[in-house]
DNA sequence: GAGATTTGACCTTC
DNA sequence: GAAGGTCAAATCTC
């Protein structure tokens, strides 16, 4: 019964997704007229109440209930691949960026570091790995993949494994510090002045060469379309969808709680 | 010098 | 054996 409300509230989520993807193109047309704007923005809210009929209301209570607003969905998957990491509970989002340009998304307030890059059969795009800075300091389990996806460049595909048990993360859960909009960037644009503490740029074209950019901080290219200063902070979508909410954060925080993958 | 990324190699799982 | 995930040396930036 559930796999059907599963299949449901997947679908429910593609079509949202796609419709706020529609809504920042024609947000973005200035030729597009208003009332395509509000069919747009219509649209996207019918499939969101679509979704919370469906039960699939990922956001469950809190905040406005819909803070994935954008296509920065997070949907909890079962194991992605036959699950090598045996006994890793895996929360699985997709991010949207409003360009190819502001692939500098994915930072979530956390420290990460990458620790490798791998070449994916069948991906257009190789998939980063990170871990948590606080990783031999504090003991921090948690890592992160994130990859391109292939059919949608400003897509990416992102999966937690491991929580957080840094006091890095405690801090963003409890602390004013790094409340969501500045810690994930629903108001941040690429313009943003803050920098990135993580921020990863993809080429336009699937390229192989300079594979996978990291990290703008330290980047060994500077110059290079591959290494730009942060020019976004956070999971932003400049002017288009791409938003993010602290239920999400919690959510990968607490990954002990999604045991059910 | 410290810390981060890159990248090839190795290990694990299917 | 193939593919994904991780390690670690080399290299780079601050």
């Amino acid at each position: 019964m559930e796999d059907t409300a599963a299949t449901l509230a997947a679908e429910l989520d593609r079509l949202l997704a796609m419709a706020r993807e529609l809504e920042a193109r024609v947000d973005g047309d200035q030729g597009a007229p208003g009332a395509a704007r509000e069919l747009c923005a219509a649209l996207a809210e019918s499939v969101d109440r679509a979704m919370r009929l469906a039960g699939s209301s990922p956001r469950g209570g809190g905040g406005d209930g819909e803070g994935n607003a954008g296509t920065g969905r997070a949907s909890v998957s079962g194991q992605v691949r036959g699950g090598r990491k045996a006994g890793a509970n895996k929360v699985r989002t997709q991010v949207r960026v409003a360009s190819v340009t502001d692939a500098g998304p994915l930072s979530d307030g956390l420290s990460w570091r990458k620790y490798g890059q791998k070449d994916i059969l069948g991906a257009t795009y190789p998939r980063a790995y990170f871990r948590c800075t606080h990783r031999h300091s504090q003991g921090c389990q948690a890592t992160k993949q994130v990859q391109r996806a292939h059919a949608d460049p400003l897509l990416f595909d992102v999966v937690y494994l491991g929580a957080h048990t840094c006091a890095q993360a405690a801090a963003i859960l409890a602390g004013p510090e790094l409340q969501p909009p500045a810690a994930f960037g629903r108001e941040y644009q690429q313009s943003s002045p803050v920098a990135a503490p993580e921020g990863i740029q993809w080429p336009v074209e699937p390229v192989t060469p300079p594979p996978f950019p990291s990290s703008p901080a330290s980047c060994y290219t500077p110059g290079s379309p591959w290494c730009q200063p942060a020019g976004s902070y956070g999971y932003a979508a400049g002017g288009a969808d791409m938003e993010y909410d602290a239920e999400f954060v919690e959510m990968f925080l607490n990954l002990s709680e999604v045991q059910n993958l």
